[in-house]
RNA sequence: CGGGGUGUAGCGCAGUGGGUAGCGCGCAUGGUUUGGGACCAUGAGGUCGGAGGUUCGAAUCCUCUCACCCCGACCA
């Protein structure tokens, strides 16, 4: 490729809003452009990227037996009614109608239209199991899209949806997929983490997600580097330490005025903030729940959304408490009616709490669970934190942040069951199929590998995705013996197979470089009069700082070799 | 949806006591240059996001609206 005749253009400025490097990135090398909100053109360059990350997985993904099909975009509205995740998935689901007021959705996932499909196909498990994947646009109204593509509403993403009959093939299924997807990664030059996952409104019981650990990444893994455990926020676990186990005293209210925070309660009555319990209201589905956690920690919002069953889960406002008659500030599940309580098993852990007397300006102490009051639902809804102990070792817990950038999933039965896919089994008894999917988001990952590999002047592509192996930047192309040098050379390369960029602009040298460096292609040759005089070309990789001459003569093979050995040593 | 912010030339930005719309980059033409974003000259390019209003006169003041970005609740 002549980089004159290019279509899109480096440039030296984006945006001063734009915040997240691979945003930044992407647009000043001219790999994207934005559309809309959320909405991307992919550019020649960038789409390169994209088809060899596509092509990547593609290839891991056929090896453990998958077979890519193509499913529609347009699903109707009927289906998803059908299956019931129309309410989960909620506001995010694309939806039209067509000419004859037909409810359309424009596909988010494909979980329902292929297992409509597999239910058409397989009547028996000799059909199973079945691994059956797509490459394809997905459409997620996104609440707020962000970081250029690390979080878009109309994205391609790979989808792979798994059939067994036994739990054991389900097994065998997830575990293929977990080791694909380590490949996959490792091929990528990425170091990616698999942590216990929350599924979601995906929904299904176990659950993986594939992490790049990286500062400008929006979720947070728990890990503890004791015994390798490793789960996301929203699902981590942690042991929650038992703490004043004294005999339970007589219940006494105590005035506590102007504290409505726990710690100005806590120091206060003068006792440690894990001697308290904290309320907390929110709206779950409309009605209204009073949440009680001990007061040293935090509520976990997905987990007590499990909890709950809901799908729209927020905090109270402030005229819906007082609505209820709460205090707020001073509440307490003390002598609360009428209104649900769920409560974490920390409150359990621990004896003679502080708690509101649903009174202002006043506090109980020496409260104690279950004698002096009730709760409809005790367990874990308690948010992880870095420095709590680990519930298998006991060792302290650590955190990091990372992008999501694969996600698996053992579903079960729950959508076979609802769309009618089901199977005989070995012993000829009818039964719905067993399912997994397992999705990578393919232009969230090209941008995640920019975060994790970019320096100050730019990109720094793996070999194995670059939208170029080599970029020939030619100095002094008005002199036309550098010209046609340059020529002869682009041309041999090309012979060779060499995927090459061959900077034929009448640029000085600075601008080509930068632009190389920009592109982060992984090989940059440089042909001036200054090499021609030694019967040489420079070159230099684009992630190390020297460079060496190379003989003119044989050129093309001389660099495929180099090339070669790269990916070798990648692998 | 809540909070914060921005819309002026292809891109990045200036521009309010209301009065002829500017700078840098890029682009075009000619010339000089060529190892880390060169220089000179000339030139093209804007209904100032949109609608309404105030005014003799609005990029600037008022009202409404749309779009986009950033922070939170959701996900590949």
């Amino acid at each position: 490729m002549r980089f004159s005749k290019l279509f899109g253009k480096t440039s030296r400025q984006t945006p001063a809003e734009v915040e997240s490097i691979s945003h930044r990135l992407l647009l000043r090398a001219g790999m994207i452009a934005q559309t809309a909100s959320g909405i991307y053109s992919y550019l020649p360059l960038g789409w390169r990227v994209l088809k060899k990350i596509e092509q990547i997985i593609r290839e891991e993904i056929n090896k453990t037996g998958g077979q890519e099909l193509m499913l529609p975009v347009l699903q109707p509205f009927q289906l998803w009614q059908q299956s019931g995740r129309y309410i989960s998935f909620g506001e995010s689901l694309f939806t039209l109608k067509d000419r004859k007021e037909h409810d359309l959705v424009l596909g988010p996932t494909h979980e329902e239209v292929i297992t409509e499909l597999v239910h058409r196909y397989v009547q028996s498990y000799r059909d199973l199991p079945l691994l059956l994947y797509q490459i394809q646009t997905k459409f997620r109204d996104e609440p707020r899209p962000r970081g250029g593509l690390l979080r878009v509403r109309e994205f391609i993403m790979k989808d792979l949806y798994s059939f067994d009959i036994t739990e054991d093939g389900l097994d065998e299924s997830y575990k293929k997929m977990a080791q694909a997807y380590k490949n996959i990664y490792t091929r990528l030059d990425l170091p990616v983490l698999m942590v216990e996952a929350d599924s979601g409104a995906i929904g299904g019981k176990e659950s993986h997600e594939f992490m790049l650990i990286t500062d400008s990444g929006e979720d947070e893994v728990i890990y503890c580097s004791s015994c390798g455990y490793t789960a996301n926020a929203e699902k981590a676990q942690f042991a929650k330490a038992k703490i004043n186990t004294e005999d339970m005293l007589p219940l006494e209210e105590v005035s506590t005025p102007g504290t409505k925070t726990i710690e100005e309660v806590a120091s206060f009555i003068g006792v440690p903030a894990n001697q308290t319990l904290k309320a907390v209201f929110y709206s779950a589905d409309g009605e209204f729940t009073f949440v009680v956690i001990r007061g040293d920690m935090e509520v976990n919002e997905t987990k007590l959304r499990n909890a709950l069953k809901c799908s729209e889960l927020r905090l109270a406002t402030d005229s819906e408490v007082n609505e209820v008659g709460i205090v707020a500030g001073f509440a307490s599940p003390v002598g609360i009616k009428g209104i649900r309580v769920i409560a974490d098993d920390s409150i359990t852990q621990g004896s003679n709490f502080v708690v509101g007397a649903n009174k202002m300006g006043y506090h109980f102490r020496n409260a104690n669970y279950p004698r002096d009051f009730r709760v409809d639902l005790t367990t874990d809804i308690a948010l992880a934190h870095a420095g709590y102990d680990c519930s298998k070792c006991g060792n302290k817990l650590s955190s990091a942040r990372g992008i999501e950038v694969g996600h698996i999933f053992k579903l079960g039965t729950f959508l076979s069951e609802k769309l009618g896919a089901i199977s005989l089994n070995s012993e000829g008894i009818l039964q719905p199929i067993i399912m997994g999917c397992y999705g990578i988001g393919i232009g969230r990952l090209l941008a995640a590998i920019i975060e994790q590999s970019h320096d100050d002047k730019g990109i720094i592509w793996p070999l194995s995705v670059a939208p170029y192996q080599a970029c020939l930047c030619s100095l002094c192309m008005d002199n036309s013996v550098v010209a046609s040098a340059s020529e002869d050379v682009y041309q041999k390369l090309k012979r060779e197979g060499i995927e090459v960029l061959y900077d034929n602009r009448n640029e000085s040298a600075g601008v080509k470089f930068n632009d190389a460096d920009l592109l982060g292609i992984p090989l940059r040759l440089t042909l001036s009069p200054r090499t021609l005089k030694k019967q040489s070309i420079e070159i230099k990789w684009r992630a190390e700082k020297e460079f060496q001459l190379l003989p003119l003569d044989n050129i093309a093979s001389t660099v495929k070799t180099l090339l070669g050995k790269k990916a070798n040593l990648l692998k």
